[in-house]
DNA sequence: ATAATTGCAAACATTTTGCATCGCC
DNA sequence: GGCGATGCAAAATGTTTGCAATTAT
């Protein structure tokens, strides 16, 4: 399924797209790219805006929203709605990862996980062909959990 | 994890969850529980707000949402939010099923897998309880595959 | 009785759109 | 040069809030 990917295969995939599609390579885009490549894990839009004024780069966010599109068409990046925190973005094609999020603290924590990985890719379904996926496990994180305790306890 | 409920069961579930939160048991609340108990599966908020008009039943989409909140709360309903659909809510404590959405036509199809299923249920976290999971599967699925096909072929 | 809940409409946050301008191909 | 892309501001969408009226406890 997704492979690792390292910066100049982003810019090349994404290169790539926009031949198919026929469409212009703007630096906007490409500065866009960039900057989601040096987030280490996810970003909202918020945070991407501000990373790009900071390089001085100012983009519009209907141009910000329409590559971010853009991107996930191309598998460049996902987009993860949690509940209770606001949009998040993240650069595809990293190691697969669950998402752990938990309903106390809204904390969110990535984890790998070679065991589900590998039931993953061995999955089949019936009349559908799998291209990616995400798993979201809602729960209590340990610090939620001892202060739920504590709180008992009272 | 979640097990199958009965009609019932679910009503009393809220009411021991209003119970204990020392809310109100209040009519409205009470409709829309029912109503949504009559969905054999996903629904959005406007075909929810419609099921209620149909029954000469008016709530203000204020009491729909506050009330899916404390829903969501009581583990009564989940929230979904598929790329490219409205936002879709479900009632919980069905069998637990995956959720495959069609990136070309948007369709959404839940299928049951009991391997997953099993796999979840052994599956431990390092400093972190698992309530309950969600697992979406993008891909394609069969009718826009053929369709690809011919497109291609022209 | 009284505090929680409701409905309404206004406010809000986020995302999308229309249009004039700009710039990649 | 021409069409696609951009920025801006305005609009649309989906959801939340404030407040007065209502109602479960």
């Amino acid at each position: 399924m997704s492979d690792l990917l390292n910066r100049d295969a982003y810019v090349k995939r994404f290169e790539q797209f926009l031949d198919v599609k026929k469409m212009r390579k703007t630096p906007e885009r490409f500065a866009i790219l960039r900057c989601i490549l040096a987030f280490q894990s996810h970003f909202t839009i918020e945070q991407l805006a501000q990373s790009l004024e900071l390089q001085t780069y100012h983009v519009s966010r209907a141009t910000l929203y329409n590559t971010l599109q853009l991107m996930i068409e191309a598998r460049l990046v996902r987009r993860h709605v949690f509940e209770g925190l606001p949009v998040q973005y993240e650069k595809a094609g990293n190691t697969p990862h669950s998402h752990l999020i938990c309903t106390h603290c809204g904390k969110l924590k990535e984890v790998r996980d070679n065991d589900f990985i590998a039931f993953m890719n061995a999955r089949k379904f019936t009349a559908f062909t799998a291209d990616f996926y995400m798993l979201y496990v809602y729960g209590t994180c340990n610090t939620c959990a001892r202060k739920l305790k504590k709180q008992k306890t009272k």
